[in-house]
RNA sequence: GGCCCCAUCGUCUAGAGGCCCAGGACACGGCCCUCUCAAGGCUGAAACACGGGUUCGAAUCCCGUUGGGGCCA
């Protein structure tokens, strides 16, 4: 057996959790919990200027919405960067002993603006590396760079793109800390994930050009690299990195529009991923099946009419019950009144379920079942209210005064006898029934309707549709 | 600009040299079912970026081109 699998998650509080990070996060878990590791959450807010405490919670509130429970990180101290700078200090400090880093001054705007004017030239701007043997004495304000052996080359064995090779002549020396003393990003990720033991790292693309000076930096500690899987990122329609220019990419906004965390798990895992033909996984059948080996390596555009096909999938699958629960929420914001009998609202969610696409759309198409519509559908209207449709109305009205019980099967059968009764087709009874009811032309089907919504508001509201038309004329 | 990654239907993908004149799913069209709309069933249109190789044989391997993406305190 090999070593046990140690796997972390580490999001920047500069944002809320996107669905790029959200996938990330997604695989790496599903990694973790196949290979029974351990799963990691570390906080990297060494960007002190962009980080807020209020996306840290935000990003966990999200995590635990997916159900990607962590088995170490916070709020357990020492997971968050900026409690970690003295880490950071020691293995620089080290380095610089053993002669691995030198102190540079190179001032950062200069060496940007020579870059800038490089590329604007169409030439090839790379840092030369002359303070490497200025020997800068340790008083003046310094940045500590990385020597990168000047010839040679590191190769990444990546887990999804297979061995991938860098030439140490493309590559800068790069800067561990900066001038004023605040270790790079790179830095402390490399620093991190040695002190915490992570045997892989598994991150977005972005990450793989970074690989090898972090490869080499693990050499110049005196560290063995862990496994690298570099996952493709996540697009827009126009296949660029997914960004808020595309629309809601938070994972907590699809949970305000109503989307259920099984779906979004299922979407994004599905999204890069496969197992075959299928489409629908369990979260159970996601931790069995899931492997990086089939993990692809090709960008992936986010489709959210996948999303919501797989939405409608759960919703439906969901037990009534806890649907009920959910919904209640989303009554409340259409400004519904929420009904105090939990049994009757499940009920109402079977009954909608089938339909819906998300937890709002219920609400929205549901509406009548908690509020009386406020007015008909005026082209519905107009097709159904015919001449005929007072007198139909009040036949309607007479029968199912009397009529007991009240099911949805007992209903069917009066409107069919009815129906035939009259030589119509139940169709001409069911669509003026239908927006009598619910003042659309779109609904559940009507008996169901009608026995949830009981006798005296079945009745009240054919009466006041009658009294609707007959006041048209 | 340099380096790196990527390239199968509109989208997500199956495909690890012959089983593929390329399969599934979403979306789209048609039909069926049907009290409406969904769901479901059947069905249609829809792809191996291009050019060279290697091989008896290539979507699958190699090279190049094109296109896209990413990284470079």
């Amino acid at each position: 057996m090999a070593e046990p699998v140690r796997v972390r998650f580490a999001p920047s509080p500069t944002g809320h959790l996107h669905v790029g990070g959200a996938r990330t996060a997604l695989f790496t878990w599903l990694f973790a919990r196949h290979h029974r590791g351990v799963f990691i959450l570390r906080i990297e807010d060494t960007d002190r200027s962009r980080s807020t405490e209020e996306f840290i919670v935000s990003i966990l509130e999200a995590l635990r919405w997916l159900g990607l429970d962590w088995d170490e990180g916070p709020p357990t101290p020492g997971y968050r960067q900026t409690e970690r700078l003295e880490i950071y200090k020691a293995h620089a400090e080290r380095l610089l002993a053993e002669g691995r880093v030198y102190r540079c001054v190179c001032p950062p705007e200069e060496l940007e603006a020579q870059r800038k004017a490089a590329q604007a030239g169409g030439q090839t701007f790379r840092y030369g590396g002359k303070c490497r043997d200025a020997n800068v004495p340790p008083s003046v304000p310094h940045a500590l760079r990385l020597k990168i052996p000047l010839s040679g080359q590191t190769v990444v064995q990546d887990l999804i793109h297979g061995r991938v090779v860098f030439d140490h002549s493309q590559l800068d020396d790069w800067i561990l800390v900066r001038t004023d003393g605040s270790p790079t990003y790179n830095f402390c990720v490399v620093v991190d994930d040695v002190t915490m033991k992570i045997t892989h790292v598994i991150r977005g693309n972005d990450h793989l050009s970074n690989t090898p000076k972090q490869i080499l930096c693990y050499q110049a500690l005196g560290y063995p690299a862990p496994a690298f899987a570099h996952i493709p990122m996540i697009l827009g329609p126009d296949r660029t990195r997914l960004s808020k220019r595309h629309g809601a990419t938070s994972v907590l906004a699809f949970r305000e529009e109503g989307f259920l965390p099984e779906a979004m798990v299922n979407y994004l895992a599905r999204l890069g991923w496969s197992h075959g033909d299928q489409e629908i996984f369990t979260r159970e059948e996601l931790i069995r099946h899931f492997d990086l080996a089939h993990v692809g390596s090709a960008g992936a555009v986010f489709d959210r009419a996948k999303l919501e096909w797989l939405s409608n999938h759960w919703i439906r699958q969901a037990p009534a019950d806890r649907l009920a629960g959910d919904l209640v929420p989303f009554l409340e914001r259409a400004g519904l009144p929420v009904p105090a009998d939990r049994a009757w609202l499940a009920r109402v969610a079977e009954s909608l379920r089938e339909r819906g696409r998300t937890l709002a759309e219920m609400a929205t198409m549901g509406a009548f079942y908690f509020a009386e519509p406020s007015a008909c559908d005026p082209e519905a209207a107009s097709k159904f209210f015919t001449v005929d449709a007072v007198p139909r109305l009040k036949l309607l009205g007479k029968r199912l005064e009397t009529q007991e019980p009240f099911t949805p099967e007992a209903l069917e059968l009066l409107y069919r006898g009815l129906a035939a009764e009259l030589g119509l087709k139940l169709v001409d009874l069911a669509q003026l029934t239908r927006l009598a009811l619910t003042g659309r032309t779109v609904s559940p089907p009507i008996f169901q309707v009608a026995a949830l919504l009981g006798k005296d508001k079945t009745l009240a509201r054919l009466k006041r549709c009658q009294a609707v038309v007959e006041g048209k004329g």
